[in-house]
DNA sequence: TACTATGCATTGATTTCTTATGTATATTTG
DNA sequence: CAAATATACATAAGAAATCAATGCATAGTA
């Protein structure tokens, strides 16, 4: 990872809801790859934070699981739920604002929507 | 704070050196009070996160700091190093970049400079 | 005189994440 | 075919950053 992984704190739970949103369904596994491909390799997400995350979001609703078994191989799907959607959607917002107060206060000349 | 506050982790030191990088010298309370001006009050820095960072950067060197009376009352200026500076640098493009690369992930459309 | 603002600071608890570890199957490579 | 790597789940101990609460003290205001 070359942030600084301070700066990543507090967005996960956003990362996660919005991966879950943009599709059908997703494994852990395929999770932490697909942040990784996206990103360029510039964010890695450990196991250590997204099992307890993905708990975590399961516990408050946000998430439903299904396990599916390919040969003797276990997987456990992540499916977004109705209040995952608006949690997500939120989330995102206040990243987006989050971003945009910070940028004002470093001076950082942006344009993001 | 309207902000979810896990994701004003990791920022802190970064507004605070920007905060120092931009002026000759501030205190506490004054960072504090100008945070909250330049952001409409949207962040708030709390004292009890403020003070561990300030006494961090000092002991690693990023700032100098002058005792100063008005009447009885103590006031502790904080003063940014050199070493402070390019600290001050790093760390607002290493957050420029942080916030583009999730921008990305979370599909918002972004034009950062 | 009481409340609010200014100004320093610490402490205990909480949240979030990292590093390390554990278990197991599947695939690739020398 | 053995060893290494990738896939796939997960937990646990500890570190790091912050919050909420508290404490002390002076200054100004209602």
């Amino acid at each position: 990872m070359i942030f600084s992984t301070e700066l990543l704190k507090g967005t996960l739970k956003t990362i996660v809801l919005k991966m879950l949103s943009d599709t059908d369904r997703m494994y852990g596994y395929e999770i932490t790859q697909r942040v990784k491909e996206l990103t360029g390799d510039k964010i890695q997400i450990t196991e250590g934070a997204l099992y307890p995350t993905l708990h975590a979001l399961e516990k408050d609703g946000l998430v439903t699981t299904q396990i599916e078994y390919l040969g003797k191989r276990q997987r456990k799907y992540y499916l977004i739920s109705k209040a995952g959607k608006g949690a997500a959607k939120e989330r995102v917002n206040e990243f987006t604002e989050f971003a945009q107060t910070i940028a004002t206060l470093l001076d950082i000349k942006t344009n993001m929507a």
